[in-house]
DNA sequence: TCAGTGACTGACC
DNA sequence: GGGTCAGCCACTG
């Protein structure tokens, strides 16, 4: 069958724009939650190509300390940090402030 | 084809 | 309590 990472990314992609506003979350949050934990690198990369997508919202999406690792992937400025700010979510040194506060399970909220 | 790398995480010492 | 290692899988040279 020709498909199935496709169908893995679309799996992320979906879980992604399924995050509430001015919530975020972790990779390994959404890979546990599509049954790959120990793929959560494979998340990443798939927000690699979501970054391109204006309906998934890749900057919601940041690592399990609440960093923003992937702020380089957004046209290289601080674009992540801006839109996080945006919806009510303080940023400070590419950290999220009260991570866990924001924190938003798929697992558990979905 | 092989080896290195990466938007991660959990376990181990 | 902080640094290191291994697993995971796709992409690139």
């Amino acid at each position: 069958m020709a498909g199935d990472k496709q169908n893995f990314f679309e799996s992320v992609y979906r879980v992604a724009r399924e995050i509430p506003f001015g919530r975020v979350t972790s990779y390994g949050a959404i890979a546990r939650y599509l049954g790959t934990a120990r793929s959560s690198r494979m998340v990443g990369w798939a927000m690699n190509g979501a970054v391109a997508r204006e309906d998934v919202p890749a900057h919601r999406v940041v690592n399990r300390k609440g960093l923003l690792t992937g702020k380089h992937h957004f046209g290289g400025s601080n674009l992540m940090q801006q839109l996080l700010e945006n919806e009510g979510i303080k940023v400070e040194e590419d950290q999220v402030i009260n991570f866990e506060q924001h924190f938003w399970d798929p697992a558990k909220e979905l």
